[in-house]
DNA sequence: CGACTCACG
DNA sequence: ACGTACGTGAGTCGT
């Protein structure tokens, strides 16, 4: 596995990108498609910058080759938690906003609830890492058997949690119940900014490709919102730089701006690209923006 | 060209 | 009974 994991960096990266060096500006450049995933996301390919390593050590010396020119750094902005606050303001449940009204740990507070914790900070590490799994399977339209999967844990207890759950966050539950019927019914879903995604198949006699509809029905409305809003927070903050030399928009990673900025503009450009992406959608909870900045991609984080 | 694997959000 | 968490792109291998 060390072997296939060094490899995989190596033929993947290492030895392709410098291959894609453009001669003229000595930069690689890489191509965004608007209209190939079908939840309005973008994507990325020769290279492909959307999936640059980060998770492990080795990885991470990839990202660092990724620097800014002399007397620039990277300033690298992500939107926290934007699929879960976007699950709050679709589902409307109660103790969802209000965990992110208070900016709340997410999986701790989840994690609380779930195993019946006194107190957030009575939440073992494990407790934690099970949350988060099941705010993702949320996302995803999981099952009882992917969450079991997902944590090692056996089929019966996966469900336990599962139901604990959607009795601690019942709006959590009618929202996708709700969301289910709503496809079946109009043969679509739609992103808060109205963006749809037909499901004809969600409709079909086949239980495999019905459930496989069923779980893009619950997912996109998430990840689509998501791109909407980060898609406009980068119209405005490309007019924002319109005719500003020291600050350019470099890359877009579903929920995260990377921009180039002279050093000496830093301060300024960090205040004005959080208010930009913060401002970009009014839901019933507030956006949150992590900003880092640095002499390379990985700095940058 | 498809299957498999694995990189990212 | 069915198969089993969403969305992508790229390298490798076998055909």
């Amino acid at each position: 596995m060390d072997y296939r994991g060094l490899a995989k960096l190596r033929s993947t990266y290492t030895d392709k990108l410098p291959e894609q060096i453009n001669a003229r500006t000595g930069r690689v450049h890489t191509s965004y498609h608007q209209a190939v995933a079908a939840t309005g996301r973008l994507s990325s390919t020769d290279p492909n910058l959307q999936n640059i390593p980060i998770r492990t050590a080795e990885g991470r010396r990839i990202r660092q080759a990724f620097v800014a020119p002399a007397g620039h750094v990277l300033i690298a902005a992500d939107y926290s938690q934007i699929e879960l606050r976007i699950m709050a303001h679709l589902s409307g449940d109660a103790g969802l906003l209000d965990a992110f009204a208070h900016d709340r740990d997410i999986h701790q507070a989840t994690a609380a609830e779930v195993f019946g914790a006194a107190s957030p900070d009575q939440v073992t590490a494990d407790q934690r890492r099970a949350a988060k799994a099941i705010n993702f399977g949320l996302i995803y339209g999981m099952s009882a058997f992917g969450l079991a999967r997902q944590l090692g844990i056996e089929r019966g207890a996966a469900q336990k949690y599962v139901d604990l759950y959607f009795q601690r966050y019942p709006g959590v539950k009618r929202y996708m119940d709700e969301t289910r019927a709503m496809a079946r019914e109009q043969g679509f879903i739609e992103t808060v900014f109205g963006r749809r995604l037909y499901l004809p198949e969600i409709s079909s006699r086949n239980a495999q490709m019905r459930q496989y509809a069923e779980r893009s029905a619950i997912n996109a409305p998430m990840q689509g919102t998501a791109a909407d809003i980060i898609k406009r927070a980068m119209i405005e903050v490309h007019r924002w730089l319109h005719g500003q030399p020291h600050a350019r928009l470099m890359m877009q990673v579903h929920d995260e701006l990377v921009l180039e900025v002279a050093e000496d503009r830093v301060d300024a450009v960090l205040q004005e690209l959080r208010a930009h992406m913060v401002a970009a959608a009014e839901l019933r909870v507030p956006l949150k923006v992590e900003v880092g900045v640095g002499r390379n991609w990985d700095e940058a984080h």
